[in-house]
RNA sequence: GGGGACGUAGUUCAGUUGGUUAGAACGCUGCCCUGUCACGGCAGAGGCCGCGGGUUCGAGUCCCGUCGUCCCCGCCA
């Protein structure tokens, strides 16, 4: 291979094969560069030692796939290329075979500057020859092993589920495939394997993984395709703990594969406590969190400020970032999107210079260095501006809720844009600092559908409530935590999971909450309520991005740099040119008519 | 569905206040060159300025629309 070449193999005869990656022509002197999966090695061409070969030789240009026959040679000492691992030797040719010639390619896999991600997609079959496309894709393919070795060790089975099932209108919208047999039926690609998941437990398979593609027909993001794959497995009679240990023990595997030595356990923290610390439910660990300093102000310091007095006041960190001009304060105001009555207050020396002692307190209450920024979220103080909680109960009160979260994504929004000057978002080559790993648990089982009006589940309906909250079901919905848990790394959720209901009873009752009649559950779910009645062991489990996880051993911002071949913002493959109209003939077969518009 | 950025040579980009023949680098083609490695030198080819309309004596530049790519909000149990 052309890569693997060292000083040991000189002497040796070697064939080379690969593309001509650089051509270097220096009259009676050709050098070629060819590269393959593994990279480049020099072959030489002397118009001196065989001029037919020299002369061949100059045919050759980028992109040509070639076979080199010849011997290993040293380098001499002043002409050795320190720049790449085969620098020390050379090909010798002897012979040279053009196995396929190339058109120019619009752009080259060498080239210093990356051309824009429209014709990288569109050629991607060419994009893919780049050598850090290559690594991507090897080190995924690394990642993919070592949890299937891991889990395979751990007794777990990896099972296939159907493709084509059955849609379920929870969640996210459908991918449909029409069946042609039963004309007006469609199935409908999985979202996840949930149900099939679970119903494998009912199977008596009791550990089960599979790394399997997912659908769902939403909106695309950096971090999100409509195809993806989840590494998904479940297992029965687990305490959350035993599905934690599972985790934890592939995903260190999996960055072992990726280079990094990470340490398990990963640290936990309720969802209350993230919500109030972070403001976010997927909490980036890499930066201070937030400290409610309420209590820093006496009460008519709130009131000066049209601050509530009641909701929290929270003071957000940002280190090392140092005096800000007047500018670039105002620069803050837009990254600030108030949920709720949310207010900003992002000019601390102006506070200082008004509320002294306050402002002190809350310097000492969250343990500022001189250097840090520091802004204020607190909730509007305006009569009216927050309606009574009414009997809703839950331990984080909605508007409590929204001036938390509207500090989070602004913590969040602060971090970015000073990330050059804190430096906590740079590589240190320390895992325990670089990759800040956390369990988030007991998540609200439900959450309000503002627009419907009613419960949505917050998870999914299968997920078990907590046995402390099952009574509060009907009372309080908004009050019930659920045994469900995600694994979230540097403020990306990677994971989520969750024990599920087992007894048929109680899921009943979930769908009743969430607003569903006894005959909308049978329509829906009936075979898996009905699967509940036969002997349905406690089981949970848990389903992580494996592009999330490979996107991040590489360094990468977008999932399409570790999949080989993604869509673009619209859900189109730029390659294949799809999605496509079909023909009439194959519409009439499935009974399908398009609507014009 | 909404907001923002971008679209000029094969590629990456520049293009002033609207004004003569739209430039550079890399790549490409030809010639020269025996130790280069992002080789070097000389010469050359290459443009529907995304597309459509408008304003203007005159549009790459201004206006409207449209298409495409990217980022964000909504959405993603």
């Amino acid at each position: 291979m052309c890569g693997a070449l060292r000083l040991s193999d000189a002497g040796k005869p070697a064939v080379l094969m690969g593309w001509v990656n650089r051509r270097r022509d220096l009259g009676n002197l050709i050098f070629v560069d060819v590269r393959d999966r593994t990279g480049v090695t020099q072959v030489v061409f002397n118009k001196e030692r065989n001029p037919a070969l020299h002369a061949k030789a100059g045919e050759l240009r980028n992109e040509y796939v070639i076979a080199a026959l010849g011997k290993i040679r040293q380098r001499v000492p002043d002409t050795v290329n320190k720049n790449i691992p085969t620098g020390e030797v050379e090909l010798i040719a002897e012979e040279l075979r053009i196995l396929n010639e190339a058109k120019q390619p619009p752009f080259l896999p060498g080239d210093t500057v990356l051309p824009n991600e429209e014709l990288r997609l569109q050629y991607r079959y060419i994009d893919l020859r780049r050598e850090a496309m290559q690594r991507n894709i090897e080190l995924r393919h690394r990642v993919a092993i070592a949890i299937r070795d891991y889990l395979s060790a751990q007794g777990f089975f990896e099972i296939e589920t159907p493709f084509m099932t059955r849609s379920t209108p929870e969640g996210a919208r459908d991918y449909l495939v029409p069946s042609r047999v039963q004309p007006g039926s469609f199935y409908a690609l999985p979202q996840s394997p949930q149900l099939f998941k679970q119903i494998l437990m009912i199977s008596g398979f009791d550990k089960y993984f599979q790394i399997v593609r997912c659908f769902r027909d939403e909106d695309l993001r950096a971090d999100r395709q409509p195809e993806f794959t989840q590494i998904d497995l479940e297992m029965s009679y687990p305490q959350p703990e035993r599905v934690w240990e599972v985790v934890e023990g592939f995903l260190t595997a999996a960055f072992k594969a990726g280079g990094h030595e990470i340490k398990p356990p990963f640290p936990r923290m309720s969802y209350d406590d993230a919500i109030r610390q972070y403001g976010s439910d997927k909490p980036d660990m890499r930066l201070p969190a937030m400290t409610d300093v309420r209590e820093a102000f006496a009460p008519e310091n709130l009131q000066t400020l049209g601050v509530s007095a009641t909701l929290p006041v929270v003071a957000i960190r940002i280190p090392r970032v140092g005096e800000l001009s007047r500018k670039e304060r105002d620069d803050i105001k837009p990254l600030f999107k108030a949920k709720g009555g949310a207010k900003l207050f992002e000019d601390f020396k102006r506070l200082e210079k008004n509320f002294p002692e306050a402002t002190s307190a809350v310097r000492k209450k969250a343990g500022t260095e001189a250097d840090d920024l520091i802004v204020i979220v607190a909730g509007d103080g305006k009569p009216g501006g927050h309606p009574s909680e009414g009997g809703v109960k839950p331990e984080v009160k909605q508007h409590d809720h929204a001036v938390y979260t509207s500090a989070g994504l602004l913590r969040v929004a602060l971090a970015q844009r000073y990330a050059a000057k804190h430096g906590a978002f740079s590589k240190t080559g320390d895992p325990g600092k670089d990759y800040r790993f956390l369990w988030v648990t007991d998540f609200p089982m439900f959450e309000y559908d503002e627009e419907g009006q009613r419960w949505a589940a917050a998870h999914h309906p299968f997920t078990s409530p907590h046995e402390r909250d099952m009574d509060k079901l009907e009372s309080d919905p908004g009050a019930v935590r659920a045994l469900a848990y995600d694994v979230v790394l540097n403020g990306t959720e990677l994971g989520s999971g969750s024990i599920r209901i087992h007894r048929q009873d109680i899921q009943r009752k979930i769908f009743h909450a969430l607003g569903m009649t006894e005959e909308e559950a049978r329509a829906r779910f009936g075979f898996f309520l009905e699967a509940l009645e036969y002997g349905t062991p406690p089981h949970g489990g848990i389903a992580l991005g494996l592009d999330r996880i490979a996107m991040i051993l590489a360094g990468a911002e977008s999932l399409r740099e570790v999949i080989p071949f993604p869509k673009t913002a619209r859900a189109v493959d730029l390659m294949v040119d799809a999605p496509t109209p079909v023909s009439e003939a194959q519409l009439r077969e499935l009974g399908i008519q398009v609507k014009k518009t």
